[in-house]
DNA sequence: CGTCTATTTGAATGTACTCAAAAGCGGTGG
DNA sequence: CCACCGCTTTTGAGTACATTCAAATAGACG
């Protein structure tokens, strides 16, 4: 049923069988179609969501209304906007679903209940925001120090299903190119001359 | 003495003046000259520091060993590699001052001791990391859909004092340009025809 | 099969980079 | 006080990487 939320959450800290229960009865199995907006800007986010099966992107839009993607996430990822969810103020961006999906839903009141009952969540918590924070980091250094052909090896490789499972373009949005240019690339490396 | 690190602190949670005491006496107000390396890529980041006086650069050393700086910090901000300090796993940062510095430094046994006796300052720890989330956020977007130029100019609204402060290249490692291109920008701001 | 959307291709352009050299600036010693 | 040295910034020429725009092709779905 839970269990791989249950998995991926016993990767940070252990749980009793009734802990496990508890967590779990705070959550709530969502479905969402492919193309749902989950959190747009200027909303609050009352949601950190698991994952189940699917796929979902977290974007931002320019001052030219152009969306950059700061996020692509799968099976046994998190999603949020932390900043928002925690103080309950708007968010500057938007939260998709690129494919139907499967979702844990975890809302404040819940999250709230959840730590004053087993603390050791906190730490969870705390190392989702720090992974997010490490792998931000590596990416802004990344696209400032690298050719886009050298972040798109990158990005094939961190998320190998991708490719396959998302249109051209909002990799594109991620790697910071003009969609024509990911098909330069494309061509380029297929063509081994890199 | 420590007036603005209390100041810093209260805008996210009140203190007695006796949590006060308590927490001043856990910091150490350490002295430091210019181009200090407090951390090095390998080690692991034994300190939060809050600048009293100063000013420091965060930096990655690229694949080319080129320098990326990820963040510039002075009076009245905090500074840490928080992923290595709370895992006490090695860093892939550096750390360094631009100028002397006096910096409060907390190390791992003041921290945990700090949030066992006042749990309040989870929250104060929290809200430094998620703003350094959202600022490192917003600075990939703007890297990504911006140009160098404007980026420049964002930095000088966002970072008034630090063009008088530290040499131009940081800036440029910063804005993710050569140190050349920087000259460039600056010469066209100046002739006003942007 | 036709329509809509996504991707590819190519030409012209622009933005930012590299390399090399010159100029500016601050400190130090004669 | 001036001359020199080292470090930083500026300037310019040539180049590379990535963009825009327009058009052609390919894929997906009803």
């Amino acid at each position: 049923m839970s269990e791989n939320i249950i998995g991926n959450v016993t990767r940070f800290i252990n749980l009793e069988p009734k802990e496990e229960q508890f967590f779990t009865g705070l959550l709530t199995l969502q479905t969402f179609p492919k193309k749902t907006i989950l959190l747009r800007e200027g909303e609050i986010c009352q949601f950190e969501g698991y994952i189940q099966k699917g796929c979902v992107r977290v974007y931002y839009l320019d001052d030219n209304g152009f969306e950059v993607t700061i996020l692509f996430a799968i099976e046994d990822w998190w999603i949020s906007d932390i900043a928002s969810f925690q103080d309950q103020k708007p968010s500057n961006l938007y939260i998709e679903t690129l494919e139907d999906s499967e979702i844990y839903m975890l809302n404040p009141a819940a999250k709230e209940k959840l730590l004053s009952e087993i603390p050791k969540f906190e730490r969870v918590f705390r190392m989702l925001v720090q992974r997010n924070l490490s792998t931000l980091q590596h990416r802004l250094v990344n696209t400032i120090s690298k050719s886009a052909s050298d972040r798109y090896l990158e990005f094939i490789k961190v998320y190998p299903s991708i490719p396959q499972r998302v249109a051209q373009y909002y990799i594109a949005s991620y790697l910071g190119v003009s969609k024509e240019f990911v098909s330069t690339i494309r061509k380029r490396l297929a063509s081994k001359q890199k």
